[in-house]
DNA sequence: TTCGAAAATTGATATATACCAATCCCCTTT
DNA sequence: AAAGGGGATTGGTATATATCAATTTTCGAA
């Protein structure tokens, strides 16, 4: 994990998330003080702040002046916060997965799709099947315009967040999205790798995301058992 | 402004929000650079970059690296508003509809009821068939405490809003609705009302809602033909 | 004039240090 | 055993400094 490119203080930041979702670390768990994980890193404790400010920042980590830094409990839905799979997982306390189906370029996208993006270059299609406790949930292709993430496909692992990836690898933030649910019955395929018999409806989400600059970056089709999940919102007038 | 106590990056922060909140700085302005930021309010560095990194963690500034920080462009308010079924179908361009299936007086509500509205009184039960262009789209079933709404019944017609109601004669402001959806196969009584084939799947809406006094005045129940409707959102992170 | 390389500018990462402030915890006193 | 005081622990604020990295600007060569 020593890679020279990536900032120190998210590699801390990475190692704390994977000892959380390893269940190494639980909600209400306390951190190792600031300046014990200094030392013990060998890095200073500026940089550990950093790396646990934006754990704060993200909600996952809760500090207490004077008392310590723990793991936040999981809470009721933060409201319309907009949440990665992982996130959303790890918010109903169950243990998140994937597995990567398919990861292709796309030389002609079709006319949909280039509508959507705003844009007409070649596309990295990810596929993925998505895990609830090791159960398959959902099936999710993401579409992202290759020409703004460069050499993008060799750093999608199995299990890790592709948000992550961006926000730490590429710098985009994510802070919008327009989203459109609609309910049907699984296509055969689908029901297949879902593991649900063909009387199961599902959800089919269609996601545009926006970046930082209101850039469109990604488009995503996920499709969610309709027999294990649920939407959840609070909604204001 | 030199107050000893609040910290200094906390008056830099309240002096750039100022300076937004006053239109000295509009969307799009770039703000001084930080080094000289740093010596013309007379603190380190370090400082300033504090008083920006909360305002880019709150969307209100925005740091490009190697150009410069700017203030963020305006974000629209709020994607999701509370909508009624008859808002909700005007937006959409359709002409909203209703019909009274029931209105009853429930003595004895069942337990989940209870536990949703958090009061054992009478219960007002009131199901419609909510009609889109004359066809119908929706069933909705709505529950509420009859003692805080004195001679409610006799007041509900055919094609009323009851939000209006609600609004105009007990002065009851809609604040905050705390919703869950589901998807499944429709009841047989359900596609019968729906008009639509056992295989055709439904959204499952179940509401809590909260008036000015964050109390529960609401549960409600609606069910929503699969093939004919669909959500939209706009999520912010 | 146009292209491209170099320089300047600006934010990003990282260290070392000092002292303040809230909380915790142990030990003394009652 | 209970209450209280006071030091130890832990996060919070602030400075000074150095170097890296992305962008913009400048300016010379073609």
């Amino acid at each position: 994990m020593d890679n020279k490119k990536t900032p120190l203080y998210k590699q801390l930041k990475q190692g704390i998330i994977q000892k959380i979702e390893r269940g190494e670390l639980k909600p209400g768990d306390a951190l190792p003080p600031e300046r014990e994980l200094a030392e013990s890193f060998e890095m200073s404790r500026m940089t550990v702040r950093q790396a646990i400010s934006e754990l704060v920042n993200e909600y996952i980590l809760i500090r207490r002046h004077g008392s310590g830094t723990f793991v936040a409990e999981l809470k009721i839905p933060h409201g319309r916060r907009l949440k990665s799979f992982s996130e959303d997982m790890r918010a109903r306390g169950l243990l998140p997965g994937s597995k990567v189906l398919e990861k292709t370029i796309i030389a002609e996208p079709p006319a949909s799709i280039i509508a959507d993006l705003r844009s007409e270059g070649k596309l990295l299609m990810l596929k993925r099947l998505r895990l609830a406790d090791l159960y398959p949930l959902a099936i999710e292709t993401v579409m992202l315009p290759i020409e703004k993430f460069n050499n993008l496909e060799s750093r999608i692992f199995e299990n890790e967040s592709l948000y992550r990836i961006l926000e730490d690898e590429y710098n985009i933030k994510i802070t919008k999205a327009q989203q459109k649910v609609e309910v049907r019955m699984p296509t055969p395929q689908e029901s297949e790798l879902l593991e649900i018999n063909y009387t199961v409806p599902v959800f089919h989400f269609k996601q545009i995301t926006f970046d930082q600059n209101d850039e469109i970056f990604e488009v995503a089709h996920s499709v969610y058992r309709g027999d294990r999940y649920e939407i959840e919102t609070e909604i204001y007038s």
